[in-house]
RNA sequence: GGGGGAAUUCCCGAGUGGCCAAAGGGGACAGACUGUAAAUCUGCUAGCUAUGCUUUCGGUGGUUCGAAUCCACCUUCCCCCA
């Protein structure tokens, strides 16, 4: 199967601009093409994920990536979908998320010569002179068309400062940039980015009378229509320092039925016809599919060796085994106890189980606590040395579970 | 530049002198049921040395026995007119 028609298949395409001649392109080999990565926070994230994934294919086929830091854009905050401005980014912050950005794609995209290249639209955004800038793309845009544009309707509601309002005009830039510089015909990007990059095509076909294209890919969502890799405490990152490879791997372990095979088809790299084998799965057995899932996306993310380690970590938590050597672990010292225990409570703030006192307090009374397999009956349990000092295990809810025991 | 309005707890949003740690909804968390899923039902959702105390209604001062609520100034945002 061709590439074009895989990615098709996979549903990972939302909208082309011309789907004839990108077809024609991507199969040949014949795009040099560019995603953007804003380097809002420290670290990457599901979605940027999917995007490195989506070049990798593309490379695979013999297309040529170029990835693009907006280390210049950052100075503007893309407003697309948000309700609220973006609180502004100092120059240090942003220069250290493109570092870390750097750092992680490493890991997924081979960069050199005739490889991937990776630039930084710093370099040629914090150059521009205003008036410059203004007599040469200005004409070409129509801030009829801007206004309507999807990606501001609901800023329209709660106020769009005219910094972020440029946004789409620095993008726009960026790709004629890059289509001058390095011969960049194609711009990939999440759905949310259609009109910032149709305004860049616009702007190619204007400048230069040259036809360039776009593709977005089909933003991950669940069953719900929420986007996929976010948890209540923020994302799913791919830095193993904020989201543990156990963690990540538990995450995609615990999607819902209904999105297993969109997440598998979207993000892995299995064959089609195994995910269409798996697609046949019903009720239970769909959750070897989730670990399946969870499995190979670990093992992209954070390698096969942390793949395993979490794989074992999850049996031994949900299917009864007794491997706990990777379960976080902490260990207390006698100063920690008062006459030779400590109290339930403060045992799981030690731990960092809960936040406060209150909220411990909350969880042994609705009965959501237990140690060693026990329910904690009361508030004013105490836990002994000579328990700590075997080791116990506490679980929170039905997922967590810490070690605690004597240093 | 002129006029009008808004800011409440994780989010939306009620509250216009004491009965307010603050209705209702959402989310999150926990319990039951399950398949580590979904749906449903129940509980719960500021903190603490806990029948009490402390901090919280954009900020700073003030009025009052008592302020989310009244007054003054400031900050941010929205709407209308230019």
């Amino acid at each position: 199967m061709e590439i074009y028609d895989e990615l098709v298949a996979r549903g990972l395409i939302a909208q082309v601009t011309n789907e004839k001649e990108i077809r024609d392109l991507v199969n040949n080999g014949k795009a040099t093409f560019y995603i953007g990565f804003d380097p809002t926070a420290d670290s990457l994230h599901v979605g940027h994920f999917m995007a490195l994934c989506l070049m990798k294919r593309l490379q695979m086929a013999g297309n040529k990536p170029v990835v693009l830091i907006g280390g210049g854009t950052a100075y503007v905050g893309d407003p697309s979908g948000r309700t609220d401005m973006r609180s502004m980014m100092t120059p240090e912050t942003i220069q250290h998320n493109c570092d870390c950005f750097k750092k992680q794609m490493e890991r997924f995209i081979e960069f050199g010569e005739d490889k991937a290249i990776m630039v930084n639209n710093a370099d040629w955004l914090l150059k521009l002179n205003y008036i410059d800038l203004l007599r040469e793309v200005g004409p070409c845009f129509s801030v009829n068309n801007m206004l309507r544009a999807e990606c501001y309707k609901q800023r329209m509601e709660k106020g769009l400062s005219f910094l972020e309002f440029n946004y789409m005009i620095m993008q726009s830039y960026d790709f004629y940039h890059l289509y001058q510089n390095y011969g960049c015909n194609m711009q990939f990007g999440g759905n949310d980015q259609w009109s910032n990059m149709l305004g860049g095509t616009e702007l190619i076909r204007r400048k230069l009378d040259k036809d360039a294209y776009a593709m977005t890919i089909t933003l991950l969502l669940n069953s719900e229509g929420k986007k996929m890799g976010k948890t209540a405490s923020g994302a799913v990152w791919l830095d193993p320092n904020k989201t543990s490879p156990f963690e990540f791997f538990q995450y995609w372990r615990n999607v819902g039925d209904d999105d297993v095979l969109k997440c598998i088809r979207m993000l892995t790299f299995l064959p089609l016809e195994q995910i269409d084998e798996m697609d046949k799965w019903e009720g239970s057995k769909l959750n070897e599919a989730k670990e399946i899932l969870a499995y190979e996306l670990t093992s992209l993310v954070h390698g096969e060796e942390e793949a395993n380690k979490a794989r074992t970590a999850s049996h031994a938590l949900f299917a009864g085994g007794g491997d706990d050597s990777n379960m976080p672990t902490t260990e207390f010292t006698s100063d920690q106890l008062t006459d030779g225990a400590i109290g339930v409570l403060d045992l799981m703030m030690a731990c960092g189980l809960c936040k406060t006192k209150s909220e411990a307090r909350r969880l042994v009374q609705q009965g959501g606590v237990s140690v060693d397999g026990e329910k904690v009956a009361s508030i004013d349990v105490k836990i002994t040395e000579d328990q700590l000092k075997n080791s116990i295990k506490i679980r929170k809810g039905k997922k967590v579970y810490h070690k605690a025991l004597m240093k």
